[in-house]
DNA sequence: AAAAAATATTTGTATATACAAATAAAACCC
DNA sequence: GGGTTTTATTTGTATATACAAATATTTTTT
């Protein structure tokens, strides 16, 4: 069944949460290339840009609570992709050079995910519904 | 930090999740009045609305996966809101006494939501929002 | 400077969801 | 009608995420 055909398909709760769960799945393929999460992909690539940055601003630019955050890291630990250093009440994350030389890779996944959707979903209309979504997120934090 | 100003708002992974989550917020609020969430109630008025409707079924309206479906009757069956009958392959899962009795109750949170929601949005623009996440969760089933 | 409040992070626990494998029944086919 | 394939569901296991409480440090107040 479309989603557009379910009894719930205009109640924007179940809209948002299947489109998201659709896009999730195309993501995951992308990335499996760099054998990671998007949302660990994506938790890198801020990592990388930023070294040192705090799990607090990890939390902010993903949009994610600090706990989740933490529990991300601790899986990139496991993987040798971060480490974290602590100094008194903050922590900084740093890459690792095996998350480094990851990085060409990175892109080439990020680049993979936006062709894959743009060409199922075409440019124009995926970026305005971006927009539109990005304004009712914004809308939305109480 | 606003959703629109992170370092990934034009990526339509990141966007649809922040939505779906922030939505989500405010539906389990919503729906706190039955004390069920929303996917629990969804579930629920699909059952009493078409009683003995099968598990498959509710995995297609609610674009779940079946084992999802499995994971969510188990636990309404712990709540006394539905029983399942098995025959043959095929499970018909029926709403109790009590759940029929909190109709009004789920109604009631239902409106409770849109009214929320569209509070916070606009009715016009959440429809046209709820539209094109539709048509473009119907062009991703893959 | 000691006490109180604020801040940053982690930890314990719980939820929703999915994939892959297992199970079981029904339908099909020769 | 017996073997094979398909279909429906469940089960085992894993992931992402969050809330609330705990911890630890810094800042503010008095």
């Amino acid at each position: 069944m479309k989603t557009s055909e379910s009894k719930y398909c205009s109640c924007i709760y179940f809209s948002a949460n299947a489109l998201a769960r659709k896009i999730e799945k195309l993501a995951i393929e992308s990335w499996k290339k760099a054998n990671l999460s998007p949302s660990h992909a994506y938790l890198l690539m801020l990592v990388i840009e930023d070294a040192g940055i705090q799990p607090g601003a990890l939390a902010s630019q993903m949009q994610l609570t600090p706990s989740t955050i933490t529990r991300l890291i601790e899986k990139m630990e496991k993987k040798k992709l971060v480490v974290r250093i602590m100094e008194g009440k903050v922590t900084n994350v740093y890459p690792t050079p095996k998350a480094k030389v990851m990085l060409p890779i990175l892109k080439e996944c990020v680049n993979h995910f936006f062709e894959a959707y743009s060409k199922i979903v075409g440019k124009d209309e995926s970026l305005h519904l971006v927009q539109n979504m990005n304004k009712l997120a914004d809308k939305l934090t109480l």
